[in-house]
DNA sequence: GTTTAACGCACGGACATTCGTTTGCTTGCT
DNA sequence: AGCAAGCAAACGAATGTCCGTGCGTTAAAC
């Protein structure tokens, strides 16, 4: 309980761990280093960490529960299969955008789990394809999109955002707004839904 | 020594290492595991080696360069823009897919270059990014094609390609020419092209 | 055709560093 | 007095790299 405007150490630990994991990798970055990021000697980290890896864990722990919360509300919109396919992308591309760090290291870092923490990630990151790809054939069902295959589509939903993760910084040539307008508009056309993108347009 | 089907050693240890690179990440791969999945012990590998960096060099060095000239000879082929950029397009995918390994190493661990070599291969990703831009914005000039943003399109082409990258294996539930075929539509169908389907399955 | 010198290449041990982690000890707040 | 949280120092293990040695093959010298 200090007076100060304390975030918490162990939180700041979080923060600079992510921020030199997402910049150098998980492996080329020694906790001296990021102990001299927090502004503490490399043994004093311990006083709020069990370990390295359970340090990663905890930055990619929540990522995906986060995800899927987010698409499940998003989901819950009223109208029709696009406008719920809709909703769910623009939660989608916003989340991969906001929280580009943790996003990254999620995908670049799964290899520098542990067998069984990896498999648990994996299997989570399948619920959300799977949950996306109910969307996509729930659209085509309807006769409101022209699907090829429902698992590639969802592929490229789940690779434009990873990507996007890899390079949005805040204050760029554009808005995050135009870009999940834009992203979703391309994933609406390549639904081959019709007047694409005076749906979205309309929306906003 | 009998006149078994020698490699090379020197080309065994890079597949080795590409091989592992790939799996683990090269941070997380010894030169020890290197060594002893070529059937060497560890000094004996800078008999052919410079260093552990010179080596992943060595490994990402050509793609770049290989992925760049398959685009030009790609766009060499008669008719409009939507023909070249259709293409190169096949060719763009082919390559990722063809050489997953490389390229995923290639995307993966461009953190773990130095700044020099890094910077080089970030300015050559950019000319190939670039010779992309000049085909989506052909294809818009010459009104066959509804661009939104060319960049964009370009960053779509890419993050696809690379994802196939991340999880195409040989023998799986769709061939390569299938996969090709389908991303192609995805990409014809982002761009609003009439007819995108019929003109892709047309080629085939 | 034999000897000799050279070379390529693998071995295994050693090296300085760096790593994650542990341990006492100290400090300052309550 | 008690306790959370910092520090310095040290630990063993692992890493990339280098070096002295020995072996098998090749090629020139006799």
């Amino acid at each position: 309980m200090v007076a100060t405007a304390e975030r918490g150490t162990a939180q700041a630990i979080r923060e600079e761990a992510a921020k030199l994991f997402f910049e150098r990798g998980y492996d080329a970055t020694s906790l001296r280093q990021v102990a001299s990021a927090v502004g503490l000697m490399v043994g004093s980290l311990y006083n709020h960490i069990d370990s390295k890896e359970h340090l990663l864990l905890q930055i990619m722990g929540g990522i995906i529960d986060d995800l899927l919360d987010s698409a499940r509300k998003a989901a819950m919109v009223d109208g029709d299969a696009i406008d719920r396919l809709e909703a769910v992308l623009a939660a989608h591309l916003t989340f991969h955008a906001e929280r580009a760090q943790e996003v990254f290291i999620g995908n670049a870092e799964l290899r520098s789990l542990s067998d069984g923490a990896r498999h648990v990630v994996i299997e989570k990151r399948h619920e959300y394809e799977l949950f996306l790809q109910g969307l996509v054939e729930d659209a085509g069902r309807a006769g409101l999109a022209d699907v090829i295959d429902a698992k590639i589509h969802v592929y490229s939903f789940v690779a434009q955002a990873t990507h996007i993760a890899s390079w949005f910084k805040p204050g760029g040539r554009m808005s995050l707004d135009e870009i999940v307008a834009i992203y979703t508009k391309l994933a609406l056309r390549e639904l081959n839904v019709p007047d694409a993108d005076a749906r979205v347009d309309q929306r906003r």
